[in-house]
DNA sequence: CAGTGGTCTAGACCACGCT
DNA sequence: GCGTGGTCTAGACCACTGT
């Protein structure tokens, strides 16, 4: 199998992470094989995930990217700091755990007023229809996508406010900070973690590619017994993350 | 393009989810195509997880599976239970997050005596060569394989114990269970989530069809300041799974 | 057995990247 | 322009599933 040789010297080392695979023209010699046998292979490595296809120059041993930490004590970092009275530093909770600067961020985002579905509602507790800011992001670092997010807030809360404006993103210290202002200290946060592979809009949006899943998010933050944010749906491509959750069970 | 055009039926219902989709030769007909074309849509749809395809039978729209949620709460659970000093009930912290008994289970196990790699030592804070106990696990739950992983304990804390007993898995009340009968109380757990598609081992073991990613756990467990437990390497196909993860900021 | 998908061949033309 | 991958056709034979 043509698959299972191009698998071995991958993981053998004798292809290393980046290097350019032989050309289909070059496989199709070396295995006596046609061409449809020799593209059903690399096909395969691709959904696998084990190389990389750019067309008109050739198919990658996948580079090994390097991956952001998105840790659980980024909300108590920004907490704390908050509690202490200080200002925003140049790095939050979000850029904190990959080194990387406001100044080297792009943030794409679309504030909408949209009544709550039923599944929104559920996760605020509260009733369908509700009115909420619905706010979508992409982040970008340094040109690469980073993550894509729908976070919402109840309107009534927010309405009038400089958290409603869209111009103050990137709020510094992001969502905590932003809570923060309204006069809300949040007490918890519950996050449930899904993988499944991209539709095409995530694909050409977070410019995945191919054998590549994505890490889903669906985060509640908590006021006491209330929930005051939703992001109904954080999307990460799972080759640029690891999530890194401390249980205290003291 | 006839992979969109299936798509579109998927998503909007058309081909509900479990039903079959027109054979091959169908679609050769209906889209005027030949086999080879129609052959690369499905396969992208498999690759995006849309659809299966069993030999001989057909693909079908991918059906919707029941969703295990393993929650941070599961090590609270049974600590409490513990600290309560009542026996292991029937159900513990693995079967209890998805209504499974001890008896509906199957558990392969494999233990070996082996010096640790640099990569463990390190998740342990012990010096790499440090003789461990590795135990390989695979979990099935009515049939269906839920789960692998491997685990580690320090030779030196569980030799000539009863947990060093493969016979003795599954263990009533899983892995803190377990430690507790050495005298040991957990304090934290730290579990790190990656994703990745499987590789071939992976999806012969855990039967996982095309297109789902797998999520992968690198668990330690803390008692106090001391690592007492490593899961290197927990795989469990995404689309079996939901984690849940419950942080306190208070 | 007929019908399904799995694999393969041997050609063709098009689109992209580089020099 | 040349080499790369992207897409496509029109056949062939094999392997699995069901009646």
């Amino acid at each position: 199998m043509v698959a299972d040789e191009l698998r071995r010297r991958i993981l053998s080392g004798a292809i290393p992470p980046g290097a350019l695979l032989p050309s289909e023209t070059t496989l199709i010699a070396e295995f006596s094989a046609s061409r449809g046998t020799i593209r059903e292979a690399i096909g395969l490595l691709r959904a696998e995930g084990m190389v990389v296809t750019e067309h008109g120059r050739g198919s990658y041993a996948r580079p090994v990217l390097p991956v952001r930490r998105l840790g659980s004590e980024r909300y108590r970092h920004e907490l704390d700091r908050l509690a202490r009275g200080e200002d925003a530093p140049e790095e939050t909770s979000f850029t904190r755990d990959q080194g990387i600067r406001w100044s080297e961020y792009q943030l794409d985002r679309e504030f909408r007023e949209v009544p709550a579905s039923a599944a929104l509602a559920d996760l605020f507790g509260v009733e369908p229809g509700t009115m909420v800011l619905e706010r979508r992001f992409v982040f970008r670092a340094q040109g690469v996508p980073q993550q894509m997010s729908t976070s919402c807030l109840l309107l009534d809360m927010v309405a009038g406010t400089p958290v409603a404006d869209p111009a103050n993103e990137p709020w510094p210290g992001g969502n905590t900070a932003q809570l923060h202002s309204l006069g809300v200290t949040i007490t918890g946060v519950r996050e449930r973690v899904r993988a499944r592979m991209p539709v095409a809009d995530e694909v050409g949006t977070l410019r995945i590619p191919g054998g590549v899943p994505v890490v889903t998010l669906t985060r509640q933050t908590y006021a006491g017994e209330r929930v005051v944010e939703v992001a109904l749906d954080i999307v990460i491509p799972a080759d640029r993350v690891e999530l890194d959750y401390y249980i205290d069970l003291t």
